[in-house]
DNA sequence: GTAAGTTTTTGTACATGTAAGAAAACTAGC
DNA sequence: GCTAGTTTTCTTACATGTACAAAAACTTAC
């Protein structure tokens, strides 16, 4: 793996393609055809260079997709306007990395692989973590706030974007929906009551509601 | 795809083999080798049969997965004494949902595939769709808030799962270490402040303080 | 020049999931 | 028995990520 920061030694084989490079051209595939048709040998065909060569700029191909994500996330988070009311601040922060990401659709192969920690999604863990600190926190309770927030955020754009994918792919009966039709309503009758209505209303997108009330919560004092 | 349903038709030739029978040697291989060492080339050969054979039985290799979380939630989720306030009812309902999974390390794979919808687990659901309605929701919000708890829940489940093994695989400097170890105090300050401490803080288990502070979010009447 | 050392590239090979289709093993109708 | 139909199993084949080792293309020391 190169190290940047020596000033470049100038010894060995000079290489012939570059990170930099690797990352663009999987950009355009992805852009072009959809992450499902981005494979190393493609990628290495349209860089004019072999599939074992990409192995000497990137670690394997998950790290390939979380640079990629890095790179997204790099040229589109713009820094939203924040209000002042530091409970808002911290609703508007999570709210923009969550849109920018939902908006995403290839991303959830890499969400779980590591935080965000792109350089620009740094910003926003600043203001929230700042915002539940300005909201009575400590510094400790305030990291763990924006996990917790993290987790529910990254949770929601994973499980909603696959079971997204498995409708589109899938049109057989689901699992969940067998499960549903014969439900017991002596046993569960919460369930039965909503049955009919399950499917719409987890379609529904209530991720600021429930960041609203998570927020809500994390700041309560009690 | 058989159907249970119809009452055995013997036509066609006779399978050799069972979906549960499929189940259980998988069951049997991830417990003794871990989730890894389940391929569909060493599944068929236990259980005496061929990979494609399989295919008859289990829709694919994800599949398989899912019913395998499934058999293990029936198995291992025990229904705990709820208490009577419906606010701790939620709580404790989902925490025991948590822990069942968080025991059972290799479901990251499939637990973004579905809901946890076993049979089992709805009990669960109920219960915490009941609670919610208990602290004045309506159903359709009850439902809305239950989302929100699963979406946390397995959010953390999968990040916290996805990282620990990632460091077990992998004792390189991660990205986070290297983007953390040179923060700009003056544009970053609160990062900058727990910079030191972010490891051990966003390893510490905090599920169960982020569960409350989501379900008070929830129950609040705002 | 040559030799040694370093880094990148290439070629070969393997494990894996699974698509496609042929074959096998049965039943029902004749 | 024979044929047609149905379901399961088996064979073959392919795409993919990537391990491993050899080769290539450099620099530096002599």
């Amino acid at each position: 793996m190169p190290q940047p920061p020596a000033p470049r030694k100038a010894t060995g084989r000079p290489p012939r393609i570059s990170r930099e490079e690797v990352i663009g051209t999987a950009r355009r595939i992805v852009d072009a055809d959809g992450v499902d048709r981005l494979t190393m040998r493609r990628l290495a065909s349209e860089i004019g260079s072999t599939p074992m060569a990409l192995y000497h700029h990137v670690r394997n191909k998950e790290e390939l997709l979380v640079l990629l994500l890095d790179d997204y996330a790099t040229r589109t988070l713009r820094r939203p306007e924040l209000p002042d009311r530091p409970r808002e601040r911290i609703v508007v922060a999570a709210a923009a990395i969550h849109e920018a990401l939902a908006t995403c659709p290839w991303i959830v192969e890499v969400l779980t692989a590591d935080d965000l920690m792109s350089e620009s999604a740094l910003w926003f863990v600043e203001q929230i973590v700042d915002g539940l600190v300005a909201c009575g926190l400590s510094p400790e309770r305030a990291v763990h706030g924006y996990r917790a927030i993290w987790y529910y955020t990254a949770g929601e754009i994973v499980i909603r974007t696959t079971a997204a994918r498995r409708r589109a792919e899938d049109d057989r009966t689901t699992y969940r929906e067998r499960v549903f039709a014969d439900l017991d309503p002596d046993e569960l009758p919460r369930l039965a009551q909503v049955a009919d209505h399950w499917a719409p209303l987890t379609a529904e997108d209530t991720y600021l509601e429930g960041l609203r009330a998570l927020v809500d919560g994390l700041v309560a004092t009690r």
